[in-house]
DNA sequence: GCGCAGATTGACAGCGCTGTCAGGAATGGG
DNA sequence: CCCATTCCTGACAGCGCTGTCAATCTGCGC
């Protein structure tokens, strides 16, 4: 069966070509007999547009471009969460009869900019989605706003406020965990902090200090140790925190890849959890469901952020002015079994 | 800067636009001089040919699915198996001027079958990479063959003579893992099977009782447990090893998820690794590096196996005949902490 | 019954490119 | 030097659709 075409749909119907392109496209002012009558010509040939045709003739691509930190060239821990950002801009973009352009993008690498932006001009999406943590380097920021499209950065450091974003409470929901943390009985609560380039993760360490405020807790340099996002780096950080003569009786990581480098040190020190120290991390990667015990951590509604990006970036071609300020959409404690109630109590 | 059109390319260059066209496409039978020229007005221009419009006039959509099980639908383990497909086959698309359409397929929901066939109806790709499991779910295949497009499975259970395929050498692998493992001394090497429904994990099962009659040792069914390749039937299969009044020196597992729940089995059971049992996995997944003892496995060489099928799919189209047989790449073993010298050696 | 605003429809000109084909230039052999 | 080939180039007709705009139809108020 060739593909028919929309003179064909047109001739069955007894209508002009036009007319079909307004029933296909949803377009207002067509009477609904004339409307049931296309429809019916449509679903008897199986009727689907051409998309390229479509495109030529509307100046538009009705393509989505997702650019995120390439997975693959580095070790795959963050897989998980590029395919959650897939699936939620292609929620959005198979809604509104778009595709989505996937374009991993190794920073590491000297010319990949110079290629990113390549890759934009020939393709010509007309949005970018734009993921963390490439969102909150300059240089990629300038390269995608160098080729004149419109674009959304998720969780960007700090906000701009002439574009719009999408973001998670980092700071509020570290507090809610912090003070969850306090509520257990726990009085001496560590934090690792995360890589200094990462912004978003700055703000987990705020909410910290917000939680221990807000429980009433001091705040002690020597229960903050630095990492780096690396499972390593929570070792390193955990071996520090508990060699002190009166150890912290949780621990915080700022994202779930330390805090397992925390419950790996614990481990070979034979230090029980929960019972003898509660550990709690940030992002909910796969791993933290994995290990024993099952990690106590944040879960991002990626799926769902990403999803807006691309809804922003798409309604947005109708409203440039709606295409401004930062939406945040909240993150959820996932309680689980790494942490309980203090020692003692 | 408005994009620059062939018109004004054949303009500057002082040329025609089929001219323009023919060097765009490295068409033959341009004379050198004409064609630097017009590579130079291109070069001023930053002329770049709209892909709708080529799409539409030369009526190819320059489009290649890659069809894989939704791991968001489920519970992201195979996330990482999934980037690195993606990885594969964006950079064969890349290389010819295509771009790749992600079409992830929960196969569990009723009627993604028709949802598939009407998204493949509608984006028109040219060709189809259908990963593994989906390969060999004949319905799937069915649903795309009626869609008329070319695809090429990844993995399939058994080789289809009319189409091409990409697959690795399951068995062959599986039984160098077992020689593997026999050269290390060990006498009783076990095996956990997979999911019934994978074929191509089935092969691993094979290639055991290959490397065991290579390296001169019995095969006993009591040396053989089911699993499901989940987490949980391997820890069930490895209590049932484990309990034997001869417990197996070696646990070679069909799916990496079964040999995890093996380790878990033994940390729990204070069985020592490597030294009193050593483990083996099949398809180093992310989780294989981050647990301890890191697991020996092997390694699919999953990109490469999908840049291959797209390589297939978009060169096939110029010469159908090719497009048939199958492909093997070989697979290699990642020799970790899990596996050492068989007690008493 | 008349006139007008709004609803409905169609004619048609492209969108930017490639395929086809024909014409002119260059090349090689006799 | 002529003619057959091959090489190179351009004119032009679409590809299948949407935007524009004008034509027609409807319903409604008076």
């Amino acid at each position: 069966m060739p593909k028919a075409t929309i003179f064909e749909v047109a001739k069955l119907a007894g209508v002009s070509i036009k007319t079909v392109s307004r029933v296909v496209n949803h377009e207002p002012n067509v009477r609904e007999s004339t409307r049931e009558r296309v429809e019916r010509a449509i679903a008897k040939l199986n009727y689907r547009p051409d998309q390229s045709a479509r495109n030529l003739a509307s100046h538009r691509s009705h393509l989505i471009g997702l650019v995120y930190d390439d997975p693959a060239a580095y070790e795959l821990p963050s897989a998980g969460y590029v395919i959650q950002l897939q699936q939620g801009a292609l929620k959005a973009c198979s809604a509104a009869m778009s595709q989505l352009l996937i374009l991993p993008c190794n920073y590491r690498k000297a010319q990949v900019l110079a290629q990113l932006k390549s890759l934009i001009e020939e393709t010509r999406p007309e949005g970018i989605i734009l993921a963390a943590p490439l969102s909150n380097m300059p240089k990629v920021v300038r390269a995608i706003e160098e080729t004149g499209t419109a674009y959304v950065r998720m969780s960007p450091g700090e906000a701009n406020g002439e574009h719009y974003s999408v973001a998670t409470n980092d700071r509020e929901v570290s507090a809610e965990m912090t003070r969850y943390l306090a509520s257990l009985g726990h009085r001496k609560i560590a934090f690792i902090t995360g890589h200094p380039n990462h912004k978003a993760v700055a703000k987990r360490f705020d909410g910290y200090r917000d939680g221990l405020k807000d429980s009433k807790l001091n705040f002690s340099e020597r229960l903050v140790a630095a990492g780096d996002n690396s499972i390593g780096s929570g070792e390193s950080a955990a071996e520090e925190l508990l060699s002190q003569e009166q150890p912290p009786t949780a621990i915080f990581a700022a994202n779930d890849d330390m805090a397992v480098g925390v419950v790996r040190v614990a481990n070979r020190l034979g230090i029980d959890i929960p019972a003898e120290l509660s550990v709690a991390g940030f992002d909910d990667i796969a791993l933290a469901r994995q290990i024993f015990p099952a990690l106590t951590t944040i879960r991002q509604p990626l799926a769902e952020m990403a999803e807006r990006a691309a809804r922003a970036l798409i309604e947005g071609k109708n409203d440039a002015a709606a295409i401004k300020g930062t939406e945040i959409v909240t993150s959820s404690l996932q309680i689980r079994e790494s942490t309980g109630p203090a020692p003692g109590e």
